[in-house]
DNA sequence: CGTAGATCCTGTTAGC
DNA sequence: TGCTAACAGGATCTAC
């Protein structure tokens, strides 16, 4: 399940291996991997077709690679991962993979940049960039907590003024982005804190306890080169990172808790998992705001 | 407007 | 053995 850490391995990957080569062919194999394109197939080819890709961006768990050339500057390939979304860079004589969606050749005739994904959630669209470099479609993500630029104090704020618990308010990608169910889980167990704790009456302190948690767990997660839980995630050579091994919460149900114990819980939550500890992390007493 | 729930999608696994 | 149901879950849409 690629969340920041794991879209980070990509990028860099791509920045390793794509940029600087200008594409010679675009095939898409499933319209649903470009169905955020709504000018269509066509164009999505037309548009890309003789463009140079330049170093690869992200934020959050979206990165794009700017695609300048003959018909303009300016101009992206935004990719989302999704559930199963893979960016690989394989040889041009490789068969297709069975769940191919997009083809990515290159005018050198190295390897291809194949978009590949399973489950169909993720995609690739084009879209312009903003002065600040920022596809115009990705304005309402906010920076991620990686980001130098990341205020924390104001995402405090945000936090507090909200009626929810602290942890849809981790996977609100439009208040802190790059966090999904995994490291949720991992920095809630660091933090102590059960994710349905109301957010309006955590203290800044507790809060920015939070976020130093979140970016250990991130940091640590992106230098063993992302989890991959279910094995559907890969970098770009489709090799996995490791992360999953130092995982202490998500996917442990019945596993002691490595600080007390206790026989970690799963509870259903938003049409998802959610792990936690029994003892560490109690749950609210108060019913929460609903 | 903010919050919450439903929905999309397919391969794997669990259970009867 | 074979079928069905549960499960994985990010982003978006809809409802309240």
């Amino acid at each position: 399940v690629p969340e920041l850490p794991e879209v980070e391995v990509v990028r860099r990957g791509l920045e390793r291996w794509v940029s600087g080569r200008t594409l010679s062919d675009v095939e898409v194999h499933h319209p649903r991997a470009i169905r955020r394109h709504t000018p269509g197939a066509q164009d999505f080819r037309d548009r890309l077709i003789g463009t140079t890709l330049s170093a690869p961006a992200r934020r959050g768990k979206y990165l794009w690679l700017p695609a300048d050339g003959p018909t303009g500057q300016g101009l992206a390939i935004i990719a989302h991962l999704g559930m199963s979304g893979q960016l690989l860079v394989v040889d041009p004589e490789t068969p297709p993979e069975r769940h191919l969606r997009v083809r990515l050749a290159f005018a050198d005739g190295g390897r291809d940049l194949r978009f590949i994904d399973q489950r169909t959630f993720g995609g690739l669209f084009l879209d312009d960039l903003d002065a600040e470099g920022l596809p115009l479609q990705l304005a309402h993500i906010s920076r991620d907590p990686l980001d130098s630029l990341f205020d924390d104090e104001r995402w405090a704020s945000a936090v507090r003024a909200k009626r929810t618990g602290i942890k849809r308010a981790l996977l609100d990608q439009t208040s802190i982005s790059g966090i999904g169910n995994i490291y949720a889980d991992e920095s809630l167990w660091r933090a102590k804190l059960h994710g349905e704790r109301p957010t309006a009456a955590l203290t800044r302190p507790v809060l920015r306890g939070l976020l130093q948690h979140i970016r250990d767990v991130l940091g640590e997660a992106l230098a063993q080169g992302g989890t991959s839980f279910d094995s559907l995630y890969v970098n770009v050579n489709g090799e996995s990172g490791y992360f999953d091994r130092s995982l202490a919460a998500y996917g442990q149900e019945g596993r002691p808790c490595q600080r007390c114990g206790a026989a970690i819980r799963r509870e259903s939550f938003m049409n998802r998992s959610s792990f936690s500890c029994p003892h560490c992390q109690p749950r609210p007493r108060a019913a929460q705001s609903s």
